[in-house]
DNA sequence: CCGTATTCTTATCTTTTGTTAAGCAGATTT
DNA sequence: AAATCTGCTTAACAAAAGATAAGAATACGG
């Protein structure tokens, strides 16, 4: 059971919502705090577990055949995170979710969730504005990997979150805009000398 | 008012929905073929329409400010297109929608589409599936930026999607996987001589 | 507060991609 | 059939990115 305070930051999502459905999901859902480098979801796993982000930070990321972790995305506050092929495709997770900042999560069983909502006249049009979030954001990347160089996709990037610069190792940041640490930081020196 | 044989080929997809909502969809469509060349959406429109390709071959493209013509993605036979902007964000639209293979389109307005759907008893789930698959798709795509280097990318794109080869000229699967033409042409290169 | 670990930067070298231009092949038009 | 157009390949060079390693800076735990 999360507690109320917590709750509020979730109520502007759920407006349309019956409230007795939404207290009906909180007192199914349970709060979970990690610590930076806990995870929410590990490879392989199968559990159908959803959690909204009330605070922190977390990571996507695959391990690839060399054997290096690869940053997929990120979520913050607000956030939902679900592990995609499970929900989607009812398959074991590719990914790994891990928090990257102490998190405050609230989870509950995707099915169960579900279910709660069946009935609720608003569920539709609300899992409906939360899907087309998730198609503008993505197709958004899609984007800027066909039209942008990697050192614009950088720039987009921390233009429209500047927060991440100061939350996010570079080497994530890296990750998500398609390229090495390494090129990262050789952008970042472009960029700054410039400046000057 | 598109001909009932080349519905049969609409139907699986609607199943659930009542046979006489399809009918009044049908009967405010309008059967629009376009040749090779021959744009459905230019860019700066507002214009709220949706197509569903019978036959044919698209390719989604921008502008970008060296006027070059980027090739940011293709649909085909049994695919919905509609300008993203204008469907999602009521705005005017960012790309061009082009066929670049004879094409037969079912044309309709979206709103009026989504007016006849409103009150069908499985409109609901229906949208959810067609976001699903948009979804499911796109993340994909975002995961073979993050995850491949531009060579794997195509060699996922023709397994994928074998018939693409034959069909989309090669400076369009370029464009789509994020590289120039002449990049791809020297992958291509490699992959044949690695064959031998 | 010090030592350790992690991340970031810098350097070097290799590989790949971008750019531009030229040649070639296939298709289209007249 | 010749001329034209379009797309693909190839070449040469410049620019950027990947790989690896070493050093600097930062964060973290005792």
């Amino acid at each position: 059971m999360v507690k109320p305070a917590a709750l509020k930051k979730l109520l502007p999502l759920l407006k349309g919502i019956r409230l007795n459905d939404v207290n009906q999901i909180y007192s199914k859902s349970k709060s979970v705090r990690l610590q930076a480098g806990d995870h929410f979801v590990k490879e392989g796993s199968s559990k159908r577990d959803v959690a909204f982000i009330f605070s922190g930070l977390m990571r996507y990321y695959e391990v690839n055949e060399k054997g290096e972790e690869i940053t997929t995305s990120l979520a913050w506050e607000q956030q939902f995170v679900a592990p995609r092929n499970v929900i989607l495709f009812e398959q074991p997770s590719e990914s790994y979710i891990q928090a990257i900042e102490p998190t405050h999560l609230m989870v509950i069983n995707y099915d169960l969730m579900q279910e709660i909502l069946e009935s609720s006249p608003k569920s539709d049009s609300l899992r409906q504005y939360f899907m087309l979030q998730r198609i503008a954001l993505l197709s958004d990347r899609v984007r800027s990997f066909v039209m942008l160089k990697p050192e614009e996709r950088y720039l987009q990037l921390i233009e429209q979150n500047p927060s991440l610069v100061d939350r996010v190792p570079n080497k994530y940041i890296a990750n998500i805009i398609g390229i090495t640490p390494v090129s990262l930081s050789r952008i970042r020196n472009r960029i700054a000398s410039q400046k000057k």
